[in-house]
DNA sequence: AAATAATGACCCTTAAAGTCCGTTGTATTA
DNA sequence: TAATACAACGGACTTTAAGGGTCATTATTT
């Protein structure tokens, strides 16, 4: 499966658990709301600048945010 | 420390576990010979598509590579 | 059902990612 | 000394990520 979709996932994984909308990951990460949707969505080739952002505001530290099934080989 | 030059390092560390030259991993993943100089040093905001490429050029999965003190908080 | 909130899917700029040419410095080896 | 291999760096160029606008669609709530 394509990376950009496996990380979209994990995020909105990760989103979900905290109960948080888009918008609010959004604002914390400092990025767009519709550029949320569409890195949730796979349709995102995210730099790791601001994946780093993306995955501090999910409160978790990179290595969990990779310590997932989909990025196990 | 900042995110682009972790990875610089996490590349290198493992470039040279494989005693390959930057042009022979450049190669392998197919990106620009003086892009992995680059990125090696941490001048570049790599993208996931091609932080994947080097990756798997490296031989680990995405998870062992982000599995190192430097990216754990 | 109507109103509201949340998400999705476009489209369009511009700032930056990524490519490609070269040159330079250093270390090693013939 | 010359030849080879590797890494660092610069400049110019092409491609694309990042940001933001708008409207449509899908929950959720009243």
């Amino acid at each position: 499966m394509d990376i950009k979709l496996k990380i979209g996932q994990r995020i909105k994984e990760l989103r979900k658990g905290l109960e948080l909308s888009q918008e609010s990951l959004a604002y914390k990460a400092e990025v767009d709301r519709t550029y949320v949707t569409d890195v949730e969505n796979g349709r995102r080739n995210v730099s790791v600048e601001i994946l780093e952002r993306l995955i501090k505001a999910l409160d978790v530290s990179i290595t969990e945010f990779f310590n997932s099934k989909e990025f196990k080989k």
